[in-house]
DNA sequence: AATGCCATCAACCGCATACTT
DNA sequence: GAAGTATGCGGTTGATGGCAT
């Protein structure tokens, strides 16, 4: 037996609100609030309208102190911000701004913000592939040089480097770390597509030795890396550390049989959207702090732990919503979060 | 002027959870 | 504790308006 409708469908109207029926609903809650029920609301007031229809049109449109549109470049951030460390939780991020709604603020992000940022990001990694162009263009001259001066043995010369395309020739492996499960990125798919994805985007010195020898602290595993998506994938990814003797990045032993890196993985394989979009936003400010303070002597965690992405998160804003809500007993977290329509603060 | 396309946003729907009996 | 009901939430849809052709 399926649920019980919550109102008779066949006796119920829909779409879009007259402003009798505005005026009909704001007056008498203003006069009489809802009673507890909204399913009962509509009968007392003579509405022809769902009950969950009347609270939807109160909460988003008719309550006292509702914004609309016109988002200022602060709640911008502070949106961003909390899409970065909660997702899309939206009713918790409406709680940070007051007279904004869920709804307003989720066709906020899906119709103009997240277009904003993946633009943003766009140009960014078109300047990246530009530099790295750039950066390729004199290796090769320097490479040609050395080889001239050095007789480097034909078989060296000829060898062909793993990433066919030379924009990836250098490319270290990001280390994973535990962190990565703060931004719900669980699943092995999405996990490795994105890194995979977000390689573009990293650029690194453009001393054509030290992306050689790229330094890493720790190995890293990204394990049962078994999907369809990643055929061959072996399931170590080892990151080679300074303190080993051979002080290399091994780039072959990585995604073996995916010559046609990246074409082939910049389709994402990403089964939640949401994380895919969370993650690229937080890639991006990543990449742009590789690109501008980590591109010489970073060490592996300065430049690749995934811990970093806390430092584009509106810290004081998410961090007193943890605060907030782990200092607030049990109980009463559902009454913290449900303040939000009213824009009250916790004490 | 007519048509098609696209962006926007209000509203709906279904699911999960909380609450009540 | 189970079943029924109400509420809240987030994803999706559909109406609308603006713009390009």
């Amino acid at each position: 037996m399926g649920r019980a409708p919550c109102c008779d469908k066949a006796n119920v109207k829909k779409g879009p609100w007259s402003p009798e029926e505005d005026a009909k609903l704001k007056s008498y809650i203003e006069q009489h609030g809802t009673g507890g029920n909204w399913i009962a609301l509509p009968q007392k007031i003579g509405l022809k309208r769902c009950g969950k229809s009347c609270r939807l049109r109160w909460l988003n449109y008719l309550r006292p102190n509702i914004k609309h549109g016109g988002f200022s470049e602060e709640e911008d951030n502070i949106i961003c911000s909390l899409y970065v460390s909660i997702g899309s939780r939206w009713s918790i991020i409406a709680a940070q701004l007051p007279g904004r709604t869920d709804n307003d603020i989720k066709n906020y992000w899906n119709t103009k913000l997240k277009k904003k940022l993946l633009g943003k990001q766009r140009k960014e990694q078109q300047a990246q592939a530009q530099a790295r162009r750039v950066s390729n263009n004199q290796q090769k001259q320097d490479l040609k040089r050395e080889t001239e001066n050095l007789v480097v043995a034909s078989e060296v010369i000829n060898q062909v480097p793993y990433w066919s395309s030379s924009e990836f020739s250098s490319v270290p492996m990001p280390v994973v770390n535990a962190s990565f499960q703060h931004y719900g990125l669980n699943n092995q798919t999405s996990l490795g597509s994105m890194i995979v994805n977000k390689l573009e985007g990293i650029t690194f010195s453009n001393d054509h030795h030290q992306q050689q020898q790229q330094p890493y602290a720790n190995a890293c595993e990204i394990p049962s890396l078994q999907d369809q998506a990643f055929p061959t994938m072996v399931n170590q990814v080892t990151v080679v550390s300074n303190e080993n003797n051979s002080g290399t990045y091994q780039p072959s032993n990585i995604f073996q049989g995916f010559e046609n890196f990246p074409s082939d993985f910049c389709e994402p394989v990403c089964v939640n959207p949401q994380q895919m979009e969370a993650f690229n936003y937080g890639m991006e400010s990543m990449d742009m702090t590789m690109s501008n303070g980590g591109s010489t002597n970073t060490t592996s965690t300065e430049s690749t732990s995934w811990g970093d992405m806390s430092s584009l998160v509106y810290s004081p804003l998410v961090s007193d919503y943890e605060r907030c809500r782990q200092g607030i007993p049990q109980d009463h977290v559902v009454a913290f979060e449900e303040c939000k329509y009213f824009g009250m603060q916790m004490q």
